[in-house]
DNA sequence: ACCATCGGTTCATATAATAAACCAACGGGA
DNA sequence: TCCCGTTGGTTTATTATATGAACCGATGGT
């Protein structure tokens, strides 16, 4: 692995329930020697990508994400440009709408957006990353992906919150292939305790899976027909966030829709 | 230097106006060999914090510095904090504000606000680098910032746009001189034409230069009240935005706002 | 048909990364 | 007060990795 690789590796560390690492900790998360992280941590830093608390020596990310962030923003306007649509589909399901997208091999939720109507919503963060195998988003996307990079992306091992009943190996691929063939996939309870999701995935203008768009539904509210309803709204949505980016959707994928769209009734365990 | 160092410089090569480069581009623009180029690209794509355009093969910023960047927001609330009363000040003003922060030795624009009242308006870009010879801003920062950080920063060669004149090192020296005297500092003509600045100096929690925080005036309806009024507008939002982020002004320097604040007229050239 | 340029690759060489051991400083606990 | 574990940081010989000139096939103009 190159040295660049493994200095950007550390940045992966840093997340939302762990926002800042010291020295020792770090070399400990990431199996580096403590010199080698002490000596790429410094390199991040000089070059604003992670900065050193003063009090506690503890490092975070740095101030210049936000140049970059702004930077890949005015290139290529994604979060941007979806973040309306994003938030009308809340308002049309009534439900809390969320895009993710597939970086490096992860996926990331980059944007969120809530209904007004309701005082139950489900809870997003963005930043964070989301388990494939649990979340009807990560079905969503594997189902558009080479097979090699599925099994690669399944055998990173996988954890379920305790409360749930973790979803196993075979299922998972059960699902995926539903979703494949169906066009959108749904889950309930697999990734948080009465949540149901909804999820159709997004393509680039190479006609690539980018990310997914997902609907994510307070389980005791749910109806037959919302259920029905959300994956006809979700594939309105993603048809028109698309249509923004120029992305292209694959002819195969597009006739599924439009048979889903057509159809006055259709549930998903 | 560090190969993480030499990689991460690449990034730097990316603005606003040169948003996507080609591999032999970036070779030449960096001086670095177009096979380090190449490999070193190639990590940063494999990370998410380079892209490669698939039809013309050029790279771009990738997708992971918007995680990264709602995770820097998430730690340290810096823009988000401060935009609602930079939109503030823009309104009190009825001036562009905008702030921007030190990031490895540049000045970078982080967040702006125009206010709603006039057709025209002074018009920012984030993500940007300013120049430090030439901006009030700069001014405003390098008067508090230790005399070799000050000596490497303005040694670096700087051009003003053709239709300006430059302001030789001297002046520059001066104009940093008389912020760091005044606790605010103000230029004319020096960045752009016809546009006054007005800015005053951020510190974090430690008492270290941050960023500045700045206004932007279109010259032609500057009057001696608004030149008087502005920098007290300034010094007001400034405090603000430090309690949010619990920045500690320099009793030196709060000892020259007060002055200010007091003061019924304050002109400055 | 030609030439320049593009993105990408190869491989011997040289340089930079590595990790164990070592500091000094700090913070409990006994 | 002493001890012990832990912290961030530094040094060093050893080793692995980065480097760059030359090369490749493809592409686009002239």
């Amino acid at each position: 692995m190159g040295t660049t690789s493994k200095a950007l590796t550390l940045l992966d560390y840093f997340t939302r329930t762990r926002p800042q690492i010291g020295l020792s900790e770090l070399a400990r998360l990431s199996g580096a020697n403590k010199a080698t992280c002490y000596r790429l941590m410094t390199e991040l830093v000089e070059h604003g990508l992670a900065e050193q608390v003063a009090a506690t020596k503890e490092y975070r990310i740095g101030p210049a994400v936000l140049r970059l962030a702004a930077l890949r923003e005015a290139t290529v306007p994604t979060r941007e440009a979806a973040l309306p649509l994003l938030q009308a589909l809340a308002v049309a399901t009534g439900e809390t709408a969320h895009m993710s997208h597939l970086v490096a091999g992860n996926l990331v939720t980059l944007a969120f957006a809530y209904p007004a109507t309701h005082g139950m919503r489900v809870m997003m963060e963005d930043a964070d990353r989301l388990p494939f195998h649990a979340t009807s988003s990560g079905h969503a996307i594997l189902g558009w992906l080479p097979g090699d990079t599925v099994d690669r992306i399944l055998q990173v091992p996988f954890d379920t919150a305790p409360d749930l009943v973790p979803l196993m190996p075979a299922e998972v691929r059960n699902r995926i292939a539903v979703a494949r063939a169906i066009g959108w996939a749904a889950t309930a309870n697999t990734f948080e305790a009465d949540v149901s999701s909804f999820a159709v995935p997004l393509f680039d203008a190479q006609g690539q899976v980018q990310g997914a768009l997902a609907v994510a539904a307070a389980g005791p509210r749910l109806t037959d027909a919302t259920r029905a309803a959300i994956p006809r709204q979700l594939i309105a949505s993603a048809r028109e966030i698309m249509a923004l980016w120029g992305g292209l959707v694959p002819a195969e994928l597009s006739a599924l829709w439009r048979k889903t769209e057509t159809q006055t009734e259709k549930v998903q365990g």
